[in-house]
RNA sequence: GGGCGGGUGGCGAAGAGGCUAACGCUGAGGUCUGCAAAAUCUCCAUUCACCGGUUCGAAUCCGGUCCCGCCCUCCA
């Protein structure tokens, strides 16, 4: 397993503090607002390369903050006439159903600043017994030029820094790229009482101290956008070091940046967008796959048509696991050996299998593992149009493929539970009955009418005569699939007729809502249309 | 100015010394089908920004040139 380490610049082989346990601490969210996409991109990778290393039998222990204590909360919440702590409550929800609809799991621990405070003054104390920092008038700033190793991380020298500084420069500091650990608070503003007078904690201070108390002095993993590597995480390490005189982070990943028109999608730009906002017009699995599609170092440029594409590419992979539902009769492909065609095929998924592995076991290179993924759908579906379905040795090969390809397709969390708005679709399909059985009245086919009549009060669905409206006298939906069977089964009967205009009718109603019939081999399936 | 990363087909994107330069989208054609969809098969980069060099061999290494992005200030 090699991982880029952001520290040394180079790919190195991961060895963990204890054998296969890691401890990774990823940064969180400032919470004043929704999360834009490009907040979106660490969270869903670094929640890939969690599974990945729980796939390959890590036990990984991971924390990830809420930054709920911040100028940008204090200013949104004065903007807004609100106490500042229930604005970030609120938007640490929405950032629970945004990271929820993307799948990403739960941290094991996701402390908050605001949580931590008498621990963060205890820090700060600490740094100001050992030298590390000074206080001046109520503000305490740490003194870099104390910690000999800063700038190691983002591979810059003190020097250069002092020299080319164009930071604004408060006076009160000794130099001008010392930062503050504590701040003190203005009249009325949010503050806890410290040594120092009111105030509140510096932004950096906050996850070297969650960092060490939740996962210990030194931890594995260290990551984070592009831009927190300075001065951010630069920061973190110094006072971490400073405060336990031992390695911070073994390994600092960074992920790149979305882009807009190859321009940095940032708040201070303006050009962001709203992740909510994006789920509204594209299914979350196709957001997600978009995410990892490319390598995670990478920029990654956004625009709507990517999602799109995503989508499609998504829908594929999909589909192979549909056609496997529809093939296998039963589960049973225990003690059956693979013989002939079965085992060949079976020998190439484990292959792509092993190619999967490799790629991920490399710096986490979820584009090209999905390669492997969609070789392994096609050889899948090859063996599937090629094979009967009677067959016990057929039966357990499929099951056994789309076992490895369903438990890879979950590292990577792109197969989500599709979340159709089914009754929505139910109301939709109804009234292609209601006109199917209207037309049927003036052609004068009663037997017809009198079929779909009872076969909706059998759902408890009225038609409103004249009108041709569908309306529920039941509290209950009628089940889509029943609704969709019947359809197929009016439209099968048509086209044994050969009554190809009606029975076309039917399925261009259905597309219009949502529901697409395909005709195989096997009969007449049906699938959600964003699939 | 300093630090970092990048320029691969119509588009997106892997590849980091030697297999036919993955994979996806788009497009073309065949099989199947009443048609469509799905599936399947085939095709679509003599060439990897440019120029030199190292090497038996370079998209991959070295030097130079030209572009692009990011960080150095809150930002994932």
């Amino acid at each position: 397993m090699k991982i880029f380490n952001t520290l040394t610049g180079k790919k190195e082989e991961l060895r963990t503090l204890s054998p296969y346990k890691v401890k990774m601490y990823v940064c969180g969210p400032t919470t004043y607002n929704y999360i834009h996409l490009g907040n979106a991109r660490p969270l869903v990778v670094f929640d890939a390369f969690r599974r990945y290393l729980q796939f390959r039998g890590y036990e990984v222990n991971y924390v990830q903050n809420f930054t709920d204590v911040d100028d940008k909360i204090i200013n949104r919440a004065r903007d807004e006439g609100q106490d500042p702590m229930s604005l970030a409550e609120r938007y640490i929800n929405e950032y629970f159903k945004d990271a929820d609809a993307l799948n990403v799991r739960r941290a094991d621990v996701h402390p908050r600043v605001s949580e931590n405070i008498p621990e963060i003054i205890e820090a700060v104390k600490l740094l100001m017994a050992k030298g590390y920092a000074y206080e001046v008038q109520g503000d305490v700033f740490f003194r870099v030029r104390a910690f000999s190793d800063y700038g190691k991380l983002s591979g810059r020298s003190l020097k250069d820094m002092l020299a080319g500084a164009r930071v604004e420069v408060d006076e009160r500091k000794e130099e001008p790229v010392d930062f503050a650990l504590w701040k003190s608070a203005k009249e009325g503003e949010l503050c806890w009482d410290s040594p120092w007078g009111r105030g509140r904690p510096g932004w950096h201070i906050e996850c070297s101290v969650m960092a060490i108390k939740y996962l210990g002095e030194t931890i594995d993993i260290h990551g984070g956008g592009n831009d927190l590597i300075f001065p951010h995480h630069e920061n973190e390490i110094a006072q971490s070091e400073a405060i336990t005189g031992k390695p911070f982070a073994n390994y600092w990943m960074h992920n790149g940046f979305i882009t807009v028109n190859k321009e940095k999608m940032s708040k201070s730009l303006g050009n962001f967008f709203i992740l909510r906002d994006i789920l509204e017009k594209y299914p979350a699995d196709a957001v997600r796959f978009y995410l990892i599609a490319t390598h995670y170092r990478s920029p990654l440029d956004f625009d709507d048509s990517k999602l799109e594409e995503a989508r499609k590419a998504l829908g594929r992979l999909k589909n192979t696991l549909d056609l496997c539902k529809e093939f296998k009769k039963s589960n049973i492909e225990i003690g059956i050996d693979l013989e002939g065609k079965a085992s060949d095929f079976w020998q190439s998924i484990e292959k792509l299998e092993n190619d999967f592995i490799e790629a991920m076991d490399d710096d986490f290179n979820t584009a090209k593992a999905l390669g492997f993924l969609f070789e392994m759908s096609h050889q899948i579906n090859a063996y599937i149009a090629a094979s009967n379905r009677d067959s016990a040795v057929n039966q357990a090969a499929v099951g056994r493929a789309v076992r490895v390809f369903t438990e890879l397709g979950n590292v990577l969390g792109i197969f989500m539970e599709g979340r159709h708005n089914e009754m929505q679709i139910v109301e939709g399909i109804l009234p292609i009955l209601a006109e199917l059985s209207s037309d049927a009245e003036t052609e004068g086919n009663y037997e017809f009418v009198n079929n779909i009549r009872d076969f909706l009060k059998e759902i408890k669905v009225n038609i409103e005569d004249g009108e041709g409206k569908c309306v529920l006298y039941s509290s209950r939906y009628p089940d889509i699939n029943v609704v969709v069977k019947k359809l197929i089964e009016i439209r099968s009967i048509l086209r044994q007729k050969k009554e190809y205009q009606k029975a076309d009718f039917i399925r261009d109603s259905l597309r219009k809502r949502g529901i697409i019939l395909e005709d195989t081999r096997e009969g007449v399936r049906w699938k959600f249309a964003d699939l």
